[in-house]
DNA sequence: TAGAAGACCATGATTTCCCATGATATCCCA
DNA sequence: TGGGATATCATGGGAAATCATGGTCTTCTA
């Protein structure tokens, strides 16, 4: 399970080492990067969360809660999109230029885990996002979380 | 699995270098490529993706759920106009003129990579068709995409 | 025999791999 | 519990391999 958030810097080449804690969750020696439709920051995951998402579009379209045409929008979206990153012995792979400029990334990246998938953030940008979501959080409670005392968060 | 976009150049020749990622995914030493029946572009696949198609169509008959009239025209149009591209030891393939007619290809060609099979597009008509994609597939959410985005959309 | 198609060689640029280093975190034993 | 030894981690740099592409040569065919 991918958790917590890690700032590591880019290199002249484009390297960054993923944090070590995201490559044990992953099989082989690679993750999956897209760039998110969703705003400027991509998303990734290990091979089993790529295939999961494939089976979910055949399945959604099988059942048919998705059609054929936005499903081929979905793969050409996410498949045509994503790519194969391995990394090597240290642990560090190579961020292509078009998802460093999809994601504005300069000289720093943040890894933030979400369970079965990641983030990778322009740390600027990851700071307000985290303001804006914990907002939002604010208004509901989890099993465990405390029930008084403290500021929560 | 084919992933990703890869922009190649067509010399004078009519070669493209097949993306060595892709070449990775085949078996043989060669891609299966057919002008697509949707649109002005190439659709393609290794061996294995051909021999599931045609037991697809020759499943479907069986069970009931495809005429024959339906699958001889499948296989017509799908057989009929594919065609095996060998690709020589550097990775190079000869796209025939009626497939670059099709596909209304120049100097460069771009390979989309979608899982089990992959696409290739004239680059300006992929940039379009990305995009269009990427509206679509904002409004399917898959396995936990993320709710909000960041502040850069 | 000409033309086209296919196989083979050459090259520069990029990418990938490997070693080295310093810093931090972890472990172990007194 | 403290403090030193060890392991892990992130990062820099250089060497080696890969990749895309241009060109030449051979082979088949019409």
């Amino acid at each position: 399970m991918f958790l917590g958030s890690t700032t590591n810097t880019i290199d002249a080449k484009g390297r960054v080492s993923v944090p070590a804690p995201f490559r044990d969750v992953v099989s082989d020696e690679a993750i999956y990067v897209w760039p998110s439709v969703h705003g400027g920051f991509l998303e990734g995951g290990g091979k089993a969360l790529m295939e999961a998402l494939q089976r979910e579009i055949f399945d959604r379209v099988a059942e048919g809660s998705l059609s054929p045409e936005a499903a081929e929008a979905q793969q050409m979206a996410l498949l045509g999109g994503a790519r194969r990153l391995p990394y090597d012995k240290t642990g560090r792979m190579v961020l292509p230029e078009e998802f460093r400029n999809h994601a504005d990334l300069g000289i720093n990246a943040t890894f933030v885990g979400l369970g079965n998938r990641f983030e990778i953030w322009e740390p600027g940008a990851h700071e307000d996002r985290m303001r804006a979501a914990r907002e939002v959080s604010k208004t509901t409670r989890l099993l465990g979380a405390p029930r008084f005392g403290g500021s929560a968060v």
